[in-house]
DNA sequence: CGGCCCCGTCACGCTGTTGTCACGCGGGCG
DNA sequence: CGCCCGCGTGACAACAGCGTGACGGGGCCG
């Protein structure tokens, strides 16, 4: 079984190059030049894996992702991140995304052959990415979390996540036992620099609790101040 | 738990590079400069990871992968791959080695630091916090302050202050020794800069010593100037 | 095109926090 | 020795911060 690989990038240039080389090593391919199109080829047949270039005209790279992770139907796909600034490259391959590699730009076209060639063998049917995946859960007391397939269990129960509620979730474990302010997790979840009045935060985190359930309590209010994770999931913190 | 890293190259241009950024984000750091050393220092004492040149004086890389994963204790060591000629990457990465990622020499520090990164992450058990949140942590006497936690202990008793209490409290601390009017007070905690008749500062501080228990006694009334944070836990001052 | 889901905003009500006041005490100074 | 200023203290009311339910717009999918 021959793999199929999706390539996005709005630059005909490197998908075209891309295109030739894999295909001459024997893979399908296919591309889009628009994040809405990769998405619809996505769900249409799930390729083995994605290149997904970070910078698209219409949404971000990572937005693209995410909802890849978020449907069903694409949720196992392989991601290959193109380009990341350093300090992004974290939150690419780490609790909130998980792609699966990733390579900046320059890159040479040989290191994304051997990387795409790697990813995919790793993932091949016979030699099953069980252990890796393991490794891949996040596991914090009775949540679960599956950043490369966007996945989320309270007490082995499946919780139906918005994209939104799991990155705000993802961000509250990577930085469990700090606290948040309002602004900052404007800053690190929505991806917004303002000076805010709304309400916004306080009602993802209500909803966050909600599905989180008896877990929700992970989150503790902090007043005056901002929103903390638990450091420790059996603590206890002075009444 | 920091995470022990063992770095295995012949260069000592390349370890001392790497050693010195690794250790400078928290990480221990091991040298070895032969296969056989590398193989003797995991075997002693299993590393988290393994940084291993393909090009070694008398084993050659792979030869030291393909034994880290024969032995049990050093099985589950994670293995990223320094330099690999791109026909052979397919075998470092592949089955028959298993090398967990590689990069490709010449390399960027900035680069391998990531990589690094994100497997240790993607393998962390737990806690990665736990440690660098320890080292924020300000300690004085009975007291103990976690201000990223925005957390307070006196005699390891978790002791609940308020937004206010709590900045009030940091600020005696960062200012320990020195007198502080209820003015200076008021602009650093209050961020205002009023005329000062309320009994307002006087209220909190007693508030605060309240929660502090004996530890309370940290703050001394300076009858006619302010109050003061003790420059020393055990200092005794004249009565 | 229509329905559904997701997300931001708003208003309301509650609770903990905070500023103020009055009172009493005690020490220093005249 | 006595008075006065400064400080500790308890009470209290206003208020800010937060939880919550509801609503509407917008995007995505069928």
């Amino acid at each position: 079984m021959t793999a199929r690989i999706l390539l996005v990038d709005d630059e005909p240039d490197i998908t075209g190059t891309l295109e030739y080389n894999l295909r001459r090593e024997g893979y399908e391919t296919q591309v889009a030049d628009t994040g809405q199109q990769a998405l619809a080829l996505a769900r249409e047949t799930p390729p083995d894996l994605v290149v997904l270039d970070l910078m698209l005209p219409d949404l971000s790279g990572t937005e693209v992702c995410r909802r890849l992770r978020q449907d069903d139907r694409t949720r196992g796909v392989l991601v290959l991140m193109l380009t990341a600034r350093g300090d992004e490259i974290d939150r690419v391959v780490g609790f909130e995304l998980g792609a699966d590699d990733y390579v900046t730009k320059p890159f040479s076209v040989r290191e994304l052959l051997l990387r795409i060639r790697a990813l995919l063998r790793r993932n091949a049917p016979d030699a099953p990415r069980a252990e890796t995946a393991r490794e891949d859960e996040v596991v914090f007391g009775r949540v679960r979390l599956d950043p490369p397939a966007h996945r989320a269990w309270v007490d082995d129960e499946e919780v139906r996540l918005t994209a939104l509620e799991f990155r705000l979730l993802a961000t509250f474990i990577e930085r469990k036992g700090r606290v948040q302010s309002r602004d900052a997790l404007l800053n690190d979840v929505w991806s917004i620099h303002a000076d805010v009045t709304t309400r916004t935060v306080d009602t993802h985190v209500k909803r966050l609790r909600e599905k989180l359930g008896e877990a929700g309590h992970y989150i503790e209010t902090i007043r005056g101040v901002g929103y903390r994770f638990r450091a420790r999931p059996d603590e206890e913190t002075a009444p």
